[in-house]
DNA sequence: TATTGTTATACTCTATAACTATA
DNA sequence: TATAGTTATAGAGTATAACAATA
C-alpha cells in the first residue's frame, strides 16, 4: 500500500500499474455509492428509475421528439428494452407515440405536457442531489476533474464498449 | 436589495448546480464505458463476470479465508447472492467451503491452489486492462484524481447508500 | 432486401423472506 | 431468541432472435 518512495527502476512499471488500479477502484467506489443513493431516492421520492428517468431526458432535450432507435442509440441500449420503458410511461401519461412525418414505420417520441411538467420537477430536485452529493468538491476542483475527464473520454472512445458481448460480424476474432 | 443582485446571485447558483449535474454526467459516462470493457472482455477472456471477480479478489487478500457474511459485507451484496456465486466458484474448484473453526453454523471460504492460480492470471490480465484505459492520463494526473477522489469519498461517506430501497427504520437525511 | 419497432425469451445482478442448523 | 447460511422468488436492467409492417 504505502511503498510508494522506495521503489527500485524495476518495480517502477509495475507500481505505475497500482497506481492505475488504485485509481479505477476508487473512481468506480465513488461512481457506484453516487448512483446507488440516485437509484434510491428516484424510486422512494418519484416511484422512477434511472433508465425512465434518462429516457425523459432525452426528450426533454429534443421538443421534436426522437424515434425509437434513436432513443436506444443515446441510451446505448437496445431496441426491446426501449419499447419496454416507452410503453410504461406512455401508460403513465408522460409520453406520446406520435406519428412519424415520413416513415410510417417509425414514430416521433414525445413528452405530454403532464410528463413535461414532471420531468422539470423531478430534474430540479435531482440536481439538488447531485450538487449535495459533489459538495465534498469546490467549484475549482470540480473544474479540474470536469476537464480531466474530457481527456480521459476521449481516450476511452477508442475502446469497443458495444453493449452486446457478440456483434454481428466484424469483430476481429 | 436590487433586483439585479438578486438575479445575480440566482443565476449563480443555477451555475453552480449545473456545473455539479455535468460533471456527474461526464464521470458517469466514463466510469460506466471502463466498466463496461471489462465486463465484456472478463466474458470473452475468462468467462468470468465482475462479481465473481470480485469475490475471488476479495479472498485472494484473505489468506485465511472470509464467511459468507464477511464477503456479503465486503461485496457489499445481500447474502443469497454470495451462496449462489460461492456454488458456482465451487463447483469449478476456484474456491472451497472449509468448516469453520468455532462456529460449525459458518465457513471459511478460501481460494483453492487453482483457484489462487486463475485468479492471479486474470488480475494480471485485468491489470493490464485498467492501464491501458487510464493511459488518457499522465501519472501526475492520475494522482491527481486519485487524491481528489479520496476526499469525495469520504463526503459520500455520509449519505445512505443501503442496497435496499427501505429499511427496518427511520431515514437518517 | 433492409430497416423500424414489437414480442418473447433469457441471463445477470441484486433484494426479500421463509427456512435450517447451529449458537 | 439470535445468527449464519440456504432456498426460493421477484424485479431491475439488459441482450438476442424471430417477426410484422413499411421502405
Amino acid at each position: 500500500m504505502a511503498l510508494a518512495e522506495t521503489i527500485d527502476l524495476e518495480s517502477r512499471v509495475e507500481a505505475g500499474d497500482h497506481q492505475a488500479l488504485k485509481l479505477w477502484l476508487r473512481l468506480l467506489a465513488c461512481t457506484t455509492r453516487v448512483e446507488t443513493v440516485i437509484r434510491n431516492r428516484l424510486r422512494s421520492e418519484f416511484g422512477t428509475t434511472l433508465p425512465r428517468f434518462d429516457l425523459l431526458a432525452q426528450l426533454e432535450r429534443e421538443p421534436g421528439g426522437l424515434t425509437m432507435g434513436e432513443l436506444s442509440a443515446r441510451m446505448m441500449v437496445t431496441g426491446g428494452n426501449v419499447t419496454g420503458i416507452v410503453d410504461q410511461l406512455e401508460g403513465e401519461g408522460l409520453v406520446v407515440r406520435n406519428e412519424h412525418p415520413s416513415d410510417r414505420r417509425a414514430f416521433r417520441v414525445q413528452l405530454t405536457p403532464a410528463g413535461r411538467r414532471q420531468f422539470r420537477r423531478m430534474a430540479a430536485v435531482h440536481e439538488g442531489w447531485i450538487v449535495d452529493l459533489f459538495e465534498g468538491w469546490s467549484p475549482t476542483q470540480k473544474t479540474q476533474v470536469h476537464e480531466l475527464l474530457a481527456t480521459l473520454k476521449t481516450h476511452l472512445a477508442s475502446f469497443d464498449a458495444t453493449p452486446a458481448p457478440r456483434r454481428k460480424n466484424k469483430d476481429s476474432a
